[in-house]
DNA sequence: AAACAGGCCTAAA
DNA sequence: TTTAGGCCTGTT
């Protein structure tokens, strides 16, 4: 089995990474390591002091994961940007060893779609289920994964097709977007190199996205970093410590990161 | 049993 | 421009 190492002295946190809601299909291993699907193929993900060594994985796939964990941003600069009160250096001093993961732009605008009006359980089963159902099985240390489908995989399909998967009204949704990005009417390559007003009006012209899934969607795949998330737990969030007013601007490209500070700052400490 | 979950859409002020 | 209710489904 191959192997990549990766090395960093930077915030590196796995449990905060895979923990803090920008992705969903990590798990925990027994020994503090994680295994999940990304980059087309399973893999096992652990930190040995300043190592991270990845097994699963293919030639070349070196930086493939320095991208995927978006290891060439220092983020303990940037978590210094962040601090424009003690409200948020504390946050962001809890949140330390987050990191914004840089993942296939399909999956997560799936994903986000899945997400609405749904618990994390669920979302992760339903995710799963749909992987099993259309995506391509895989191997890793004699166990079976699956990969998240491509648009192209889930565009013919209809409404009836998506039953087995239990995602209720959320199946039209995620047709619509599957044939939109299948028929290169919505470009996610193209729309990251443009701007958050760009790409937000791009991916909210369509059924069953609107504007919390859109940010996500631009924070946690194209990797524009003025985008901002706000959904229930922003909501309390912002309400206790913003409650005369708050503007995300502020931040101004690091406002993704800010969000994702305050996310788990309030979440881990509800 | 009825309410709710990491929203979105539509209809109505 | 803001607000209420409905929506699939599974869990409590």
């Amino acid at each position: 089995m191959e192997e990549v190492e990766l090395v960093t002295s930077d915030d590196f946190d796995l449990k905060k990474i895979f923990g803090c809601g920008q992705c969903f299909r990590w798990k925990e291993d027994p020994d503090g390591g994680y295994t999940g699907v990304a980059l087309g193929r399973a893999a096992r993900v652990r930190r040995v002091g300043e190592r991270i060594l990845i097994t699963g994985t293919g030639d070349g796939a070196q930086s493939l994961w320095r991208g995927y964990f978006d290891l060439d941003r220092d983020y303990r600069s940037l978590r210094e940007k962040v601090c424009v009160d003690e409200y948020m250096r504390a946050a962001s001093d809890f949140g330390a060893g987050i990191r914004i993961l840089n993942q296939d732009r399909w999956e997560t605008l799936c994903s986000f779609i899945i997400s609405q009006c749904n618990n994390i359980p669920r979302i992760k089963k339903i995710v799963e289920s749909l992987c099993r159902a259309f995506g391509d099985e895989t191997e890793l240390e004699g166990r079976e994964y699956f990969t998240f489908p491509g648009a192209s995989r889930l565009a013919p399909l209809s409404e009836g097709d998506l039953a087995p998967v239990r995602c209720g009204y959320r199946a039209q949704y995620i047709l619509s977007a599957a044939r939109a990005v299948d028929s290169g009417a919505l470009d996610l390559e193209a729309l990251s190199k443009t701007d958050l007003v760009t790409a937000k009006r791009a991916l909210m012209a369509l059924p069953g996205i609107g504007e919390k899934v859109a940010n996500c969607v631009i924070l946690f795949s194209l990797r524009i970093g003025a985008a901002f998330p706000v959904d229930v737990w922003m909501r309390k969030a912002i309400a206790q410590h913003y409650p005369q007013s708050f503007d995300p601007a502020v931040f101004g490209e690091n406002a993704g990161l800010a969000q994702q500070y305050m996310f788990y700052y309030q979440r881990e400490n509800p």
